[in-house]
DNA sequence: TGTCCTATAGTCCACGTGGAGTATTCAAGA
DNA sequence: TCTTGAATACTCCACGTGGACTATAGGACA
């Protein structure tokens, strides 16, 4: 309520709402389901969210166990104002389209600080990159529709190869208009 | 070289290209512009842009001004190495797409965690705002070229109109899916 | 002449990020 | 048995961000 939630602290309280964990392990799961495609995950950020999250009250401390003579491990569960913020959030963020100020369309518009030629070539290249990162996506997709995880756990896959696909043509539009000479440069 | 050029550095850089300017004036020419529309500009952050720049002796001081009574002002003008930094910046930035881990597709990931009929209203809540928001994006489209600018000026536009017209129709396609119980909630 | 408003031109500090570093434990191999 | 290496489990600090705050000048109006 207070402050906005960060990305990290959503998928800190996403994990939480099936169940307690430790720091660590949360950061174990992040990778494992490679929900750091989605949002990113440091261990300096990690810790420091849940110390946040523990500090507003959005999360608590369930005991601090140990295994073997490790350094003792604090688990956090989910208090009901976790799960309250964690809706609202997640309703904010899926309602309001932000402005997240993508690089792409500041490189293009100040594009014309480079010659032709160069600009031509970073073009052809990003699409090749995009081409190798959308067959990752959809090999992603495949393997969780293999596994016959439900939809909704991975709807986000194609969105972002929607949205990657559209970049995609994009640019091949505009390197045709640079070729043709439509678009002076 | 050394560190990686923020966007509103190479914003900086853009606008010392055409000519010197103190901190003040590259604000007020970069709101004038409209160019808050693809970086973030905050005073604070722009003052401190500026000096890290002269910092890494991509801009130098050109002299201190002032008019009237009011503080001097140190005008700054792009060097050399301002100008291969903003190119190299600029070249990576169009050439290899980065993850920049945006809301939406988290939030999808999370949303299961959302009631179906919650999910559903927030989606054609957001595709209202979407269409505001290409209604103003075509607007500024119809402006710049009633102007008769050149294109290489304003493709990120477009660029920006297609981003948002494939997540409006993907976000439709989301929803009938819902809707009809492909995709189970 | 005094006052208020707006434009000018910044400064300051609390916050979140993230790379690099640290320390310990356990298992495997020489 | 000793060592090496990887996994475990963090901690620390330098950096960039951005909202809030400050201060002065010039013009408009009464």
């Amino acid at each position: 309520m207070a402050g906005t939630l960060t990305p990290l602290a959503v998928a800190v309280l996403g994990l939480l709402v099936e169940g307690p964990l430790h720091p660590y392990e949360m950061h174990q799961v992040l990778l494992h389901r490679a929900t750091d495609r989605i949002v990113k995950v440091r261990p300096g950020s990690l810790y420091h969210s849940v110390d946040r999250l523990h500090r507003d009250g959005l999360v608590r401390a369930v005991g601090t166990e140990r295994a073997g003579n490790r350094p003792e491990r604090t688990t956090y569960a989910i208090t009901p104002a976790g799960r309250d913020a964690l809706a609202d959030q997640l309703a904010a963020m899926i309602a309001a389209p932000v402005n997240e100020y993508p690089r792409l369309p500041l490189a293009l518009a100040e594009a014309h600080n480079l010659p032709r030629e160069t600009v031509l070539t970073l073009l052809r290249d990003r699409r090749a990159r995009l081409a190798a990162e959308l067959d990752d996506l959809r090999a992603g997709v495949d393997r969780v529709r293999a596994k016959g995880l439900p939809a909704r756990y991975w709807i986000d896959l194609t969105y972002q190869i929607a949205v990657y696909e559209t970049e995609s043509t994009w640019i091949a539009t505009f390197i045709e208009g640079i070729e043709s000479g439509d678009i002076a440069w």
